[in-house]
DNA sequence: ATAAACCCTGGAGTTGACTCTATGTCAAGT
DNA sequence: ACTTGACATAGAGTCAACTCCAGGGTTTAT
């Protein structure tokens, strides 16, 4: 597959697949004989994957970290784990975080659709 | 209350709060006679609820847009409603795209933790 | 076979959100 | 009165994560 085809299959731009070889974010992707990149399937995997965990703001420095565990192979094995599980408890908190913030909207939405604004704008922030 | 009371008690440092202050993210805080910043209640909550909503993502220009419609009054009340729907929304969908990272993640090191990475490290990308 | 479209690398530029610095004023304790 | 520490402003600097550009090869469709 060719970086326009990739880009597209995954919703990223050209420049950022350059980029994230670049930096060792994903391992360096197979070229045709005149240098070309020509993406194959673990390379795709690997880029769904960081997209998924770079969508949930896991930091590059990290992910790079990881990527550079797994090919170290078998002996990163524990590390890797652990880096997955510090991972998740920070996420786990975020979801949580930005859950309470969305029942706080969906209750200042709910007093905008009462058309209690009008009444009383400070009621924003009672609790 | 001075800056640094009010930074301890959000956690937000000094100079973050001159900055929302200065670009018209939170509305300008009463002085004492000599300049000095006296936070009152009305500023307080005003920091505790940008604080809140930056902490889920929402960019800081769609809240100074929330907050120059709330000090025009009443006449932005309808606005300011839609505004907060469209970022309910976007956060719903965050919320959901995280927790499917989440799941993954959770996948992930159930792998790790049955000892099924040393088999295949492939296992990784099959879903 | 040649123009249009695509790809390459290396490096500079941009964006959002702070964070720090320089310089000067103010306040509280001794 | 004087030193020490907090606060003020304006503006520069930083950081993460891209994004764009220059200059140059490659592929493809007419």
């Amino acid at each position: 597959m060719t970086i326009s085809e990739v880009s597209k299959k995954f919703g990223l731009s050209a420049d950022t697949l350059r980029y994230y070889e670049r930096i060792g974010l994903i391992p360096h992707v197979p070229r045709s004989q005149s240098g070309l990149r020509d993406y194959d399937e673990e390379s795709c995997n690997w880029i769904e994957f960081i997209k998924c965990m770079r969508s949930a703001g896991l930091p590059i420095e990290i992910l790079i970290e990881y990527v550079t565990m797994f090919r170290q192979g078998d002996s990163t094995i524990s590390a890797r784990k652990e880096l997955l599980i510090e991972q998740r408890d920070i996420l786990r908190q975020k979801i949580s975080d930005m859950q309470s913030t969305l029942d706080r909207l969906d209750y200042k939405i709910n007093l905008y659709e009462s058309g209690m604004m009008k009444q009383c704008e400070n009621k924003l922030f009672k609790k």
